[in-house]
DNA sequence: ATGTTTTAAGGTGACGTCGCATTATGAAAT
DNA sequence: ATTTCATAATGCGACGTCACCTTAAAACAT
């Protein structure tokens, strides 16, 4: 009863940008930023031309706002699925799957934020990029903390620096779904959490001793 | 002196043509495709716009062969690299110090190929990043080989289809190699591909039996 | 051989055209 | 009376063209 403060008059408001922003999303991640007009926007959300300038200052506001909304909303979701409650593997497992659902829930907006988080870092929007990866570094940390916290537990054996497992893991995840969004009856992605999980929990070399053992501490 | 068949005229044009690669990879890789255009191109290369268009046909077609050219190099210096002699083992720590070097040496171009390669598959030029993930699709199944042939050794153990960790072997690269680019002084490429490698290699749970064993291949 | 003319290819950059973001305007609706 | 709609107008920047210089090599003349 504190957040309703809005207006029915704002409400309204609130759904029409949300139909604006949709169709923008949309459009977007069919044809790329560049390739969509203004008009587009316009005609495909229903709305005149003009009406989206009384919502956007432009069409580089637009964008924006559509980023960075998804992107929270993701970083909120992942986050929650590792900050809740289980040991260490199901946090991760949690993580692998929830990872999962978002994308194939959301495969326009995935499209927008893989482009702004994995591309080449001045794809779409100068300065933007810059802060999406800061909330993505951020995420990365809490990852961490999860391996952080299986070391103290003795649960993890302490093979790496936990910051380098978060990036491991994360991008094992990001890897199988591109692959997915590519082609999904080729590259299905894990229905198994384990699937991915074990490609770092289970020792790749026959001998943990023997041939490899001698030359994996050795040098630096 | 069998290659020596062109002309005079004929170098001269090649290495003006590579200026105005040259030039264009700085811009794009700088701006972006879309926010750099032909006259800017024309002005660092210090060629008029119309010297260009004698070369190439248009914008799409110059930053075409630019990639494909790119691509085509890294492609075969990487397969050379797990092609090459050695064990298993070696092959993949020489595929991961290559792909350092590579990345280390075409900051430029690597900003383009991973747009291309791994972004959102519709971000730059709608045609050619079917084209360049059907290449690299090629690659991993180059990698996915190196590790098939250490099943059939014995040297690896059966922990997952090789397919599998090859993708996962190259997305690993490529998650520090982004992070290098952002920040390299942040996050250093490691110098011994064993820090990377071992993400694989090293079980991650302290038990291999106990917690861990039961669940790991039940499904599926 | 050396100077001169021819001529075709190479190189130039102002300009045409077009698409699109953005603004403006008057009618319609709520 | 304000919001939204429909449409047109404006302004801008980018691609690509083309008529015109410039160069250099070949043909010719001396």
């Amino acid at each position: 009863m504190e957040g309703r403060k809005l207006s029915r008059r704002q409400r309204e408001r609130q759904t029409q940008r949300q139909e604006m922003l949709a169709a923008a999303l949309e459009l977007f991640s069919e044809k790329g930023y560049h390739n969509v007009s203004m008009h587009e926007i316009a005609a495909r959300s229903e709305f005149a031309i003009g009406t989206l300038y009384k919502f956007f200052t432009g069409k580089e506001d637009l964008y924006k706002a559509l980023i960075r909304e998804k992107c929270e909303r993701f970083h909120q979701v992942l986050t929650e699925a590792i900050e809740g409650a289980g040991d260490e593997v199901e946090r991760l497992r949690r993580y692998i799957e929830v990872k999962g659902a978002v994308f194939r829930d959301n495969v326009p907006s995935i499209r927008l934020y893989l482009a702004e988080t994995r591309g080449a870092s001045f794809n779409i929007m100068a300065g933007l990029d810059r802060e999406i990866r800061e909330r993505y570094a951020q995420f990365l940390d809490s990852l961490a903390g999860v391996f952080e916290s299986g070391f103290r537990n003795g649960l993890f054996r302490p093979i790496g620096r936990s910051f380098h497992l978060a990036v491991a893991l994360d991008s094992l995840c990001n890897a199988f779904l591109v692959l997915w969004l590519e082609d999904p009856e080729k590259h299905p992605y894990p229905e198994d959490p384990d699937t991915i999980l074990n490609l770092l929990f289970e020792g790749l070399l026959s001998t943990s001793e023997g041939r490899g053992g001698d030359r994996r501490f050795e040098s630096h």
